[in-house]
DNA sequence: ATTTCTAATATGTCCATACATATTCAATCT
DNA sequence: AGATTGAATATGTATGGACATATTAGAAAT
């Protein structure tokens, strides 16, 4: 098997992780410079440079000027976990994914979907209750609260093709989010809607989406804990393998 | 406020961020050459290189030799999550760390449980059960596997002191590792043992470490729902505010 | 119309150099 | 001793050039 030459600054960055994972190098220690370990591999610092930023940003090693690279102290470990639309995950499993909208209405946000959506308590919203079915057993609950001050054509939206995520992304695609995730039992009306026992685990997402400071909609996507596990991915690998 | 010159490559970067969240940019469009962002910002090639390539890690735009450069399709969100260790995260919400060992002693491993480590079935392996105590209310329940293969000195570790986990962390201390999250219901020993009802919720962390391919340890931490929430943090923002 | 080849092109890596800046260490002054 | 100052140094950013490589669009051949 021809492989491909891999860029320089892979294998520097990747040499360094192995000796970190393999012991050689022991949190606290130094790393060499930049312009040692350029010597070493016979290329430029900017190519060394590159190796070890990388490492930094996923927290193999910490850098101070003047003070040099060190291993950072291990134990809290940083992975990228993937949020996936709930039609993209249900089709990936091979099953067919339909949608129902339980109840779709404008409210008045009670104090905790209030702070939430950081409108004062009262502020009319829109509320929607949605279940997305995989293969027809359901998968995941959706209780979501979409502001009107910041999207008001969300009020006369038609969400029997398009389900309210996948609107409010087309809205604004990239809008900034924070999630949370916690687990919950199911009370009785969440059970009866999801299929399965009152008090049932369930796994819970929380998404808070904000477009310059204001919020634009919260929402809890919920599921059954039987079936449901994410999956946390590492950043970098060690090629070598 | 004297502000520091921002870096020209996160100028570039945030400016287009903003055009990506304001809607400016949507996804499909293409972005402009790195030369011609080069000319607008008079600045070198590689400055714009690292903005777009920082924004495509990220995962806002997707970038084909020769193609160009497009904003991503929008939905699936990727996020970062640290996982702290135990003590810390119970210090750092202001709590007094504790914890005891309820079990400690080599068995055969159960199949699900070799699965994990991958081992045979019934190969020898070191089982913990420990709780962890935020001022002395039950925090974390953590039932672990060792396999002694890859780490003997296990066998006879002295863990009163140190729990395994730090332990682990001292002996290979940036192993690779794979997470999992997921809600169970608590069995009755579970509940006793975390002082919850039966059949609560429990947010549970699963932990495989690997060293070169192979499995150091398995470890399932389990958490009351009622108190545990987890958060994502994103990777990059906007300096503009 | 379809396939095959070829040239154009945007991104990917890299170099050699330069200067900026945070931090340390040592020398100097109180 | 303690505070202040200043030089040394490792990393951070940036330049402007070079070549590599994947991919596309168009030309040529079937």
């Amino acid at each position: 098997m021809t492989t491909r030459p891999e860029p320089v600054y892979l294998k520097i960055k990747n040499e360094l992780l192995d000796r970190i994972r393999n012991g050689e190098l022991r949190p606290g220690d130094k790393v060499e410079h930049e312009e040692i370990i350029a010597q070493q591999y016979d290329c430029a610092r900017a190519t060394v440079h590159r190796a070890i930023r990388e490492l930094a940003e996923e927290g193999y090693v910490e850098r101070k000027r003047r003070a040099g690279t060190r291993v950072a102290s291990a134990g809290t470990r940083a992975t990228r976990v993937t949020i996936p639309l709930v039609r993209q995950e249900i089709e990936e499993r091979g099953a067919s994914y339909r949608f129902t909208v339980l109840e779709q209405s404008v409210r008045e946000t009670p104090q905790a979907i209030a702070e939430n959506l950081g409108v004062e308590r009262g502020t009319k919203a829109l509320y929607l209750r949605c279940v997305h079915f995989a293969s027809d057993i359901p998968f995941q609950l959706e209780e979501r609260w979409i502001n009107l001050e910041m999207v008001p054509e969300a009020e006369h939206a038609n969400f029997d093709q398009i389900n309210p995520n996948e609107w409010l992304v087309q809205s604004s695609p990239y809008s900034e989010a924070a999630h949370f995730f916690s687990a919950q039992n199911a009370n009785a009306e969440q059970a009866s809607t999801l299929n399965v026992l009152e008090n049932d685990a369930l796994f819970v997402i929380e998404r808070r989406t904000h477009l310059g400071g204001k919020a634009i909609t919260y929402a809890q996507l919920l599921h059954p804990g039987a079936n449901y596990r994410m999956t946390a991915k590492n950043f970098s690998f060690s090629t070598k393998n």
